[in-house]
DNA sequence: AGAAAATAAGGTAACGTTATCATATAACGA
DNA sequence: TCGTTATATGATAACGTTACCTTATTTTCT
């Protein structure tokens, strides 16, 4: 039989009213209790297996559910992954349940996924989103639910939003090849017009550009997605045509910066000997992979950190301005990397 | 200001009662409305972006809190993300929200997270421990939380357990390598005394047997995690010794054959001129990594699915019979076995 | 036409908690 | 000793919803 304890039983035991018991599982600072009765209330919870029912308390109490929700456009990226574990990290301490979510980088999944978020009564929702409108962030936002936006911005809209500084990051990839001799460098920069991408982007043109080097456009390829998959085929085509016309790369992701050097190994090329590879995100496997992947790391984790305590002090100010914040990425050297002496 | 619409604002706004707007929400067959009530009240939920409270809901309902619980061990693991995702997918399909709980090996935190996910009265965990005990299980089955248990037994207990066919792969796999022609096979299994390691080994043991092939026991590794690293570092130490007693390596997941990959490459020999290596799991970067591995895939979504379909349909019958289910695994040929010629 | 059945909606209590108010006893200061 | 405050607990209503019961209107059948 499904045996459900609940506070009545828990008061009966111990000879006490719910009242006495809710104090216990409550405590505020302006309570008296009597030593011997919260040792016979604390003796029959435990007896009992009691475990208040989270759903009452929050739907009663002046304590939300406890839950937050992570919405994500691809569960299976690793970047995302790794947020995910960054924060289940800040969660698990704070006794927080984390609902994950995938949008798949659909928009009508992620609307979904938010109307399921704010009937769960979620304390907040972090959000990647891939296209969400500013009235319905809006609405979600007159209805009190506290949200917090990572990588990609709602135009027009006052949220809460938390960046890797993704221009820095661009610039400290695209120096970094150039100070090992590099003049030609490739960028796979993907199609897709996210912030995070331009800003990459913008960090790359920019410091060939104080470098005193030529911006060539035939060097920045814009197509399809940051994939793997896609990263191999573009490599693989530019080589073979001729693939003299660079001697480095610099990838937007780590995921096409694999792909981009399986097509060079295929073709019988070395990295870092003929090829240096550079990519973005810093993903668990660019360390694991052959050779490991020099990288620009972002600071996942202060972000995580960061939306999970924006979440928690909610108030109505967060309204009033626009926040923006970036927070500095970082070059991870690894063996991908070489000093062009020849070209 | 907070503006939580309520049943109640409908009600205003339609001109109804409470009842019958909760009639819209819930449908049961046998209810009867005017066409035009119905839709006053639909366009009022409308208009007021009104969603119902799924606490509030489930409290008072038949329906559960249409949440789920995953507690698993490594969150970063590949292979237990794709069960993660299936199991996500699931989930979304059923508009059911997936709480992701990581209890990173440890039995404490495994705890923790299921006292959270009881206090959230999930409608379900599903769960790969790390030692759970039975008396812990039988107590949350006593409570009428549905669980269901995954890759691993608690011994004693009735619960229904889902198992991948790991003996099965584990012939597969060694099978395999000794019709490509090897006779001297190393097996990299890793000190844990898990059910399914345990079972990977025993196919390696028995199909050796079977094709009349000594069972060498220093062929037979058993130290450390199942970890890239781990598989780095043996294999290392058994390159700087010979590295002639063995022509294949049967890896008993995929992240130690990429470790032991990597020491291979380091050691200037490669994979499969020189050892032919197979994995386990088939995590999406045995796909992309180089060589690409020849391994043993898990039914992953099919025991995610049944494991989501337990969960719905748990009965007290469920208690009633061990229910160990088992689903095949599959050979994935890729690039990391070559025939051996030579030895 | 009258009774029975079908249709359509409202009223109320309850789910498991806690905030708030009320009450009872003990301790204290004059 | 009495009034006042501190201590300790109980009673009640409410959170947002739905199950169940009740009531009012129609429709249908004889």
């Amino acid at each position: 039989m499904r045996e459900i304890v609940t506070i009545k039983d828990v008061a009966k035991r111990a000879g006490v009213s719910t009242s006495t018991v809710s104090r216990i599982l409550t405590p505020r600072n302006n309570t008296y209790m009597r030593d011997a009765t919260r040792e016979r209330v604390t003796r029959a919870i435990k007896e009992l297996d009691y475990r208040p029912d989270v759903r009452a308390q929050s739907l009663r109490g002046m304590i939300g559910t406890k839950t937050i929700g992570l919405v994500m456009p691809d569960t299976l990226n690793p970047y995302y992954q790794e947020l995910a574990y960054a924060l289940e990290e800040i969660c698990y301490k704070e006794r927080y349940g984390m609902l994950v979510c995938s949008s798949k980088n659909s928009i009508s999944r992620e609307l979904v996924y938010i109307d399921l978020l704010e009937r769960q009564k979620v304390d907040g929702i972090i959000l990647t989103t891939v296209g969400l409108h500013k009235a319905r962030l809006d609405g979600l936002i007159k209805r009190g639910i506290p949200i917090v936006l990572i990588d990609r911005d709602v135009p027009g809209t006052v949220v809460p939003t938390l960046f890797s500084n993704n221009y820095m990051g661009g610039c400290q990839a695209t120096q970094y090849l150039i100070d090992l001799g590099h003049k030609k460098i490739l960028c796979v920069a993907g199609s897709m017009n996210v912030l995070s991408n331009i800003d990459r982007l913008k960090g790359y043109t920019d410091t060939l550009g104080k470098n005193g080097l030529e911006i060539d456009k035939k060097l920045i390829i814009r197509k399809g997605k940051l994939t793997y998959k896609n990263g191999y085929k573009i490599m693989k085509d530019l080589l073979s045509k001729s693939g003299d016309e660079f001697t480095a790369i610099f990838c937007l992701n780590d995921l096409v910066a694999l792909g981009v050097m399986r097509a060079i190994h295929e073709k019988g090329k070395n990295v870092p000997s003929d090829y240096s590879v550079i990519g973005f995100d810093n993903i668990s496997f660019s360390s694991i992979c052959n050779p490991p992947l020099t990288t620009i790391a972002q600071p996942t984790r202060i972000i995580a950190l960061n939306a999970f305590k924006t979440i928690r002090k909610w108030k109505e100010q967060a309204l009033l301005k626009k926040k923006h914040r970036f927070w500095d990425t970082k070059l991870i050297v690894r063996e991908s990397c070489r000093e062009n002496r020849f070209r």
